[in-house]
DNA sequence: TAATTTATCCAAAGCGCTTTGAATGATTGG
DNA sequence: CCAATCATTCAAAGCGCTTTGGATAAATTA
């Protein structure tokens, strides 16, 4: 059933159906509600893409998904949508999604715009000097930052979480435990996010006056395999850490499964500080944290993400948007008192 | 810019120049390289939705996504997205991803049915004769299954690993091994996939002619800390089992905590047999298997469902198509013969 | 050479919607 | 009672593409 044929029915102009449906003024409150009705009842909706094509938006807006080495996509990204989508529905928008390779990336950002098939963008996992930013900006897409790309000089939307003040304070809790060489397993550190945690550790080290180390600093994926064989190896070092930073729960069930291999107790032998995603799937703080953490729902994130390049969208000569949250430090089973060395 | 600018520049009809760029045979070699030529200069791309209202195709598959209890959208779609999108793209489609409440589900296929917005979609995580079926049925919708529904009559297309045939292996292994009292943790099984793991395992533990004990079985969702509670528990009842079989890694890392935590070594003091949808971000399979598994790419799964969809699309009157996979049986680290009790 | 075929190209209609500009009828004021 | 205002409604022009049904020129055949 086109428009056509339900004005047909309804004996009205297209017109007139068309603005009832919208919600415009022009139309009295009686044929309005005649309209609605006769919608419900014949199941009519406004074909999508003719809809677009009339109004010039597609009531969409894009993530591109880059398969990064090894064809990872990250699992936080399941998380992210689930808080992007719920916003995004209820303003009638969705999500287009387009996996490529790292390569074509830009073709994909270039590919939207021209193609006009979606109306704003959220960029993940921002690299330093990130190029996607300039990229859009020259194609004039609305986007928005999930996390920030230092080292630019253009102001741009963004949104992130105070990932180095996190850091620091993790840092700090452990210092404060009386622990001195904590080791650091980080995400990659050309993402952003982890080049921001590693300054945070230094930092708070650096003001402590301990020495920062890099044989007890690691800069993987974040996976569970990662965080076994990092802290295995670290572990049969000669002077090994009391304590270890964890960029995710991910490679932290990798550490904790390492110690206990160890036959080292958690909080008593060695203690654990993580950054907490709170991912649905691997929630930590069912009675009493398994983790101490900082932590920030990636959900939440989502959240605010689309919430911020919806408002970039409707309002496009606006001046950027910028939001940082401060991480949450909640202690958990994996922390406690440097052990008083015999 | 649009095609009647486009084409103004070439001095080319609308007409020619849109048959050039989509491959037809009626405009000849030398115009058409000169319109792909001209195409990448001027970096023209047809508008989406005007492409779609015109031949009434959208190039785009959907996914609804219910955020099932507890808000929760399942890691394992990331990898799934990952291989399905990978297809997709080929083809020049994308995904559309709706993210609705639990509720709203039936609405969300109506709606994408009557807007037109997606030529078919991907059902996920189908229930016992799941409503979906008969509804995209009716709106006349491809689909396409991951997984299957029992108790359907109609034929409809789907996709499948054999999670009888798996379960039934695994828990055939692990009696070869001497094991008599094995525990499963199982997810929910109002979730086909869940309901034909248990049969498979009930038919193995039948056959050998071994008691069925719902002491030791479990069935919830598939989360970490789901894993850890439920072997504490059951580790405490006065007869436990000497082997998991458990239905994913999630879970699983969860069972080895609490083993670690009662000392009790994997493989020679409890054996552990997993399923793996071999999800990118926790991979067991480094050098040696950490976990025995069956073992089947969630990834792969997606790639062959895009494809299977495609065809479905391709060739609407065409009959249902089905197809079912064997997953791998691999033996890991944990696994090891019954301990001959003292 | 005239008639036919073939290879190219094009004008215009249509996809289903929104939106402009105008028309209609009802209401009000003088 | 007529003019002016207001509230409703509508016809038609676009949005940017594909595709039908020619048209034109070149190549082939008789």
């Amino acid at each position: 059933m086109n428009l056509k044929q339900f004005s047909e029915i309804l004996k009205l102009s297209q017109t007139t159906v068309s603005r009832a449906l919208n919600g415009f003024p022009e139309v009295s409150e009686k044929t309005r509600t005649r309209v609605l009705n006769a919608a419900k009842e014949y199941n009519y909706r406004p074909n999508t893409q003719a809809k677009s094509l009339a109004t010039g938006r597609s009531m969409a807006i894009g993530h591109v998904l880059p398969t990064f080495k090894k064809e990872i996509i990250n699992p936080i990204f399941s998380d992210f949508i689930a808080g992007t989508g719920e916003i995004l529905s209820k303003s009638g928008y969705h999500m287009a999604l387009t996996v490529v390779a790292d390569e074509g990336e830009e073709a994909a950002y270039r590919d939207m715009a021209s193609k006009k098939s979606v109306d704003g963008v959220i960029i993940h996992g921002p690299r330093e000097n990130d190029s996607r930013i300039a990229l859009l900006q020259e194609l004039g897409m609305p986007f928005l930052v999930h996390g920030r790309a230092q080292e630019m000089e253009t102001s741009y939307s963004w949104f992130d979480v105070n990932n180095r003040r996190a850091f620091k304070r993790a840092t700090e809790l452990l210092i404060s435990l009386g622990h001195r060489r904590i080791a650091l397993l980080n995400g990659l550190e050309y993402m952003d996010f982890a080049a921001r945690r590693r300054r945070g550790y230094e930092q708070a080290l650096t003001e402590a006056g301990l020495a920062i180390d890099s044989q007890i600093m690691r800069s993987e994926e974040m996976m569970e395999p990662y965080g076994f064989a990092a802290t295995m190896q670290i572990m049969a070092q000669p002077n090994p850490p009391t304590a270890f930073l964890v960029s995710s729960v991910i490679p932290a069930l990798g550490v904790q499964r390492a110690l206990l291999k160890l036959g080292l107790q958690p909080a008593t032998d060695v203690s654990i500080v993580i950054h907490d995603d709170q991912l649905s799937f691997l929630p930590i703080d069912a009675d009493r944290p398994m983790f101490t953490s900082t932590r920030s729902s990636v959900k939440d994130a989502g959240k605010r993400c689309a919430s911020m390049l919806l408002e970039q969208i409707n309002n496009p000569g606006r001046a950027p948007l910028t939001e940082l949250w401060e991480a949450e430090l909640v202690i958990g089973e994996s922390t406690g008192p440097v052990k008083t060395s015999r």
